[in-house]
DNA sequence: GAATTAATTGAACGTTCGTTTTATTATTTT
DNA sequence: AAAATAATAAAACGAACGTTCAATTAATTC
């Protein structure tokens, strides 16, 4: 046989990537081979290469697109306040929600970095690296105008966003928790971390020497 | 040829463990070939079959060994103390030490659970989760003394692991920054989040509404 | 309705995989 | 020194891998 009744490239290529995601994601990329994808997909191995040269692109493709969406789910809900915890809040709401609703995803960019051919790596981690300064950059306007504490500025925003990706290993939505619940909660344990005043809150904690 | 000069039994073992924690670490446990490693050792391939039946077994075998080293280390160090300030300090401690100092075997025993067989990755969780619930125990008794101000004992843990672990994504030891340097500084975020009063310190912040 | 383009199949390519078998040599025991 | 055992090499197994190629059919264009 060839060309089957009812085919269409582009919802064959939209079938390749949920299912390259969430194969990838439950057994890992070295683990899936092109014919487990190829059957998932309902098509013949050789079918695949239409849509991408090779399988390490395709890795690619879905990595880049989750580190471009994450960033331009950011700058969408990115608030227009100079109060970094309004800003703090708005990233830590932002970044939970977005990788719950993508666990998978979210697990292969963060599972198969060590699968990628040098310069694609080097274009993924750029994106990241982007990701994670918009936090420092909050953290540090945050100290700066006296309502974080924080005293590792790079150190804090490394813990606060493996704390919060964190989220995904363990959060199933049909659980007793809410996503609005787990935000709330996370959100809660950030703002402790760094030490955030809450509005109208004046003073820190003082020992009783 | 056949038996080699000086060969032992004992050091090829602990040399292929060796090369098998460091490769996989760096590769994934897919990605490495039993040929690759018996040449990263100096043998070939099926010298590797009179130690390790399989290749899984090869992967089991480490990744059993480090989470009984983790739980053992603890048992060494845990304090004996019904302070759980001290007990949380003595476990944030000893996680991050352990875990900076094996970076590699922690790498491949978080990462790499997708290639155990069902009891194999049962037997490795049931470690987990008994590492896991010492420090759920260390949070309600800090809670029920009223020296933390804990919200969701299994949420808080799970995110305190999370973040401890993290250390070894970025951490190297020739850095600006020393072992007990991170080790403190983890502390002491955990120790904000988990709202626990300094010793001497008498009462929590209050909103000035 | 003929020509063109899009989508896919089925077979095959050479390579590598984990593993097994058999033979061979070094070491230890008797 | 002979016998037994430990440690390895060398070769081979069938299966699976990513990928390519030629053929074939469906849909679209002219």
């Amino acid at each position: 046989m060839a060309r089957t009744t009812g085919s269409d490239g582009g919802r064959t290529e939209a079938a390749i990537r949920d299912a390259a995601i969430n194969l990838m994601a439950r057994f890992g990329y070295e683990a899936v081979s092109m014919r487990q994808l190829a059957a998932e997909v309902g098509v013949q191995a050789a079918a695949l290469y239409r849509y991408f040269p090779t399988k390490e692109e395709l890795l690619f493709t879905l990595m880049r697109e989750h580190m471009e969406g994450l960033l331009a789910a950011w700058e969408a809900v990115r608030p227009a306040t100079d109060d970094p915890r309004a800003e703090l809040a708005a990233y830590v709401r932002n970044h939970i929600r977005f990788h719950v609703e993508r666990r998978h995803s979210t697990h292969v960019s963060n599972m198969e970095l060590r699968s990628l051919s040098r310069d694609n790596l080097t274009a993924i981690l750029r994106l990241r690296t982007a990701y994670e300064k918009e936090l420092r950059q909050i953290l540090r306007d945050g100290t700066e105008a006296g309502v974080f504490d924080v005293d590792d500025i790079g150190l804090t925003a490394i813990a606060i966003i493996q704390m919060i990706t964190g989220v995904i290993v363990w959060f199933r939505p049909d659980e007793r928790l809410s996503v609005e619940e787990v935000v709330e909660t996370y959100l809660a344990m950030t703002m402790r971390l760094t030490g955030a005043e809450k509005p109208g809150e004046r003073a820190h904690v003082h020992a009783n020497a």
